[in-house]
DNA sequence: GATGAATGAGTGTTCATTCAT
DNA sequence: AATGAATGAACACTCATTCAT
């Protein structure tokens, strides 16, 4: 499916206005006024209100497969590896911030029912991709044995997401008075943080 | 403020409609109607279906106030007082997970303002007391230093809200057939994993 | 099903609209307006605009029923019957031109499933009570034999129907000034003309 | 007016589509998709919705006109005239049921304005032909006196519209199996239904 | 001559809330 | 104290039509 120029100014308006305010709690007319469009436009270019959001996903997710690869690929130690993928996966989720919280609130939604079988196909990618890494190390006796390999994802995925959630208390507690500042806490501390915790899990050993 | 037996039973109901279906996504007609009680009382009883969230948090919350304090007071090392902690903390975000899950969003919906001072109390307490313990730990040489106390609870917190918002995902790759599976995992594995994630970043020597 | 003063004011203005502007072809708006109502009371009062038309052929032909049992119970020859029968047929679907109207138009509209049971139900007491009638006179000797029994209520209710369809036509070509002088002559001369038309039919030796 | 073979295209499908679904009940789109030409077509070419269905009376009216003329001129008996006429006429009303069902009813939809000279001119020379005949037939003192001439052309098509419109309670109640069987008994049983009626009222000597 | 894009007005319906009792 | 009736505003969506090309 490709998307025309006023098609993705439409989509950009709304994946903002979902992430701030909800899928409910924003109208179309909403979306319609802020993009400069007439109403009748989301129904015209997608079908509906909800059609628009499952071309969102789709728009969104199409942007997000290839990429990670030849992450893997380079001749760098197991724990590097990890540092790399945890950087470009903040990264990822960071950049991506608006679709993941909309998605986040909709798949906990009963209610809606969306297609997810292309997030999930790039979920179930990640995985492996952390699973090829972590017994690459365990071969070589750097990481443990008897890691939970599924819980690292939501693990990062999820202090991201609620750190990101609780933005004000955070900014607060921690002394972030710009954007720019926030961004930069994201990207150097609250990076280093998370691959400090996921090395430190892999080489930890339980009594 | 006090809440009568009608009053918490709406709330219960809310509460769970909330959780299901996001505040937007329900209406006062399907809380009344499932609450069996008229329309009309939720703005009699609340003043409006805003206020009825507002008072739904502020009851949740005054649940969950005290209760640790005596927990680091037992004569226990930092190490088991962390576990304890962890263990005390996803029980309390899973048994309160609909208000979490609520919370989670309409925190973070710029159109709401909701009165939080309550809730961000609480936080604050939990980090203090974390502080204290982590401190307690680094004094003995247990931990190392150089730990960013504030996003440790957002791993703690935020691993497990990613985890249940993926609910269906994660039961279908872990084989988690049903409920009691499910709220067994997070109480075991689940639960573990936490624990020696944060015991492992605390004791982790960074090169 | 009994309706309370305000709603049978809502049908009766629907009704009227329906027959005029067709079911399609009047908005609910409209009918609140003329009803001096607000719009969300159609809603309200009737769950949506096609179960107000639904309650309105409920409240129509529950208003039927009953009345013309007493017709064949009376003393009197199977021709006078057949005159008091049209005559009474006449009257009923005149003073229930609206609603005829409108089941007219919808019946036939492939679009729009109608529980029409009830409608049918009369439909088949007055062919079997009109059966009745036309055996009687058959045995009496009064009456042809090879009579198409089912095709002589659709010629009553036709030609009416037919002739009210076309009324501006109709008065004009008859010089029918008024609503009184076009009622008048319905219920005369029109009458006259349909029940001459049935008794020769029956009575009427085909070569 | 003459109309391309677009047109006509396009003038079929509409017909087809206001006969089942009412002229509010079909939308420009349906026609267009249907047609398979482009919404725009329709206002292009016919002006507007209504002048389309204005233009389709005129089409199928044009096709009405003549026809009949030499009906008259045979050297046939009265009798078997009106049977020839009411054959004739049944025939031409099913063959246009569609045009005849549009305009039965935005005849008496006061909302519509439509041109229908040309129809009223018609029903004018049925009326002047029917009235020929039976003149003749009482000049050979075959018909009774005190015929109202006017009122049996809405008993032949009125009988026949209801029957029509009503078409599933009748193909129930008289067994009809299908379209070639509904057809069938139209053509027969029906019209011999009708002719034999008027023939009896035309005879029918009244007390 | 013909059409895809676009529009403003209108559709039926649902919303949270208020009012009279 | 409690509620059924009622309301105006808003909802997503569809309509016939127009316009630029």
């Amino acid at each position: 499916m490709e998307f025309n120029e006023k098609q993705i100014e439409i989509l950009l308006v709304a994946e903002q206005l979902f992430a701030e305010e909800g899928f409910d709690g924003t109208s179309v007319r909403e979306i319609a006024k802020i993009a400069n469009i007439n109403v009748a436009m989301i129904s015209y270019y997608f079908g509906s209100k909800e059609k628009l959001l499952e071309s969102m996903v789709v728009y969104r997710i199409s942007g997000m497969k290839l990429q990670l690869e030849n992450l893997i690929q380079e001749n760098i130690t197991p724990i590097e590896k990890i540092d790399k993928l945890i950087e470009f996966y903040i990264k990822r989720v960071y950049n991506n911030r608006c679709i993941y919280q909309i998605l986040h609130f909709e798949l906990s939604n009963k209610k809606r029912e969306i297609n997810l079988d292309a997030f999930t196909q790039v979920k179930n990618e990640n995985l492996k991709l952390l699973e090829s890494i972590i017994k690459e190390g365990q071969l070589q006796g750097l990481f443990q044995p008897n890691i939970t390999i599924e819980l690292i994802s939501p693990t990062i995925i999820g202090a991201l997401t609620h750190f990101h959630m609780n933005k004000p208390y955070f900014s607060e507690i921690l002394g972030l008075k710009s954007e720019q500042e926030y961004e930069n806490y994201v990207m150097t501390t609250f990076t280093k943080h998370i691959q400090k915790t996921i090395k430190a899990l892999l080489v930890y050993e339980d009594k």
